[in-house]
DNA sequence: TATTTGTTACGAAATTAATCGTAGACAGAT
DNA sequence: ATCTGTCTACGATTAATTTCGTAACAAATA
């Protein structure tokens, strides 16, 4: 898998969010956060189509860009390579870490009480 | 705070585990993993120094470093991040997803418990 | 019809990262 | 005294990323 660049993972994650956009509507979405240029997107753009990070239709005269990788096939990579880069493998520590910088819902909580349960017995079979 | 590259975050996990070291202590630890010059080493520890990455101190006629940052304090920066950039903020899919795809000891199980239940009751309050 | 507007394609510049070669300093061995 | 090996400094090259200008063309509009 090729591994998205930090302006294509941007616009990955407006594609994830929004479904099939126009070059147009990503630019817009991206100018809320940032200035940016309509060419600059459009050639980030070409570049994912190239990558097959992404693909297209025509509609009209104008093309409709889709995101061509899952979203959490791909977090799962970036995440690999995140543990080993950033914390040396050691993948609990960034739970931790995690889990201590960021506020959780009680919902949330429950979700991840419940996976540890689910590890537990696991590892206990 | 600076962001370090992969390659100085390489240099950084090294200093850290192993304390002040020689430029040739570094790239003979490199070298067990992947092929890289000894300039190469170099070049990218004197650019860390420059950023203040790392200090280093006069040892006979050659230099041993150490790192500058803090790994926890630098591991808090790469993680805030990397859950925007790869997880747009949502910090417990990053959480849930690291739990899914890393084996955890008991040990680690039990702390993340535990921390848990101390989110709860401060939440709680 | 002529002009303006919006779109794609593409080349080129600027920036950053990574790699390495070469030169010069110096210590220790011959 | 000279040679050899190790070290630092630094410039040059390459590759990847980001940025944007310009051209070509179609559609909408005056």
């Amino acid at each position: 898998m090729l591994k998205p660049t930090d302006s294509e993972l941007e616009i990955l994650q407006l594609l994830w969010q929004r479904g099939p956009s126009s070059v147009r509507e990503i630019n817009d979405e991206l100018n809320t956060t940032k200035e940016v240029g309509y060419t600059t997107t459009l050639k980030i753009i070409q570049l994912m189509l190239g990558k097959e990070l992404l693909t297209r239709t025509e509609k009209g005269r104008f093309h409709v860009y889709e995101a061509a990788v899952a979203q959490e096939t791909t977090q799962k990579h970036l995440l690999n390579r995140f543990v080993d880069t950033a914390f040396a493998g050691q993948a609990m520590n960034l739970v931790m870490q995690t889990l201590g910088n960021h506020k959780a819902s009680k919902t949330e909580l429950d979700s991840i009480k419940a996976l540890l349960k689910k590890m537990e017995e696991d590892g206990k079979a």
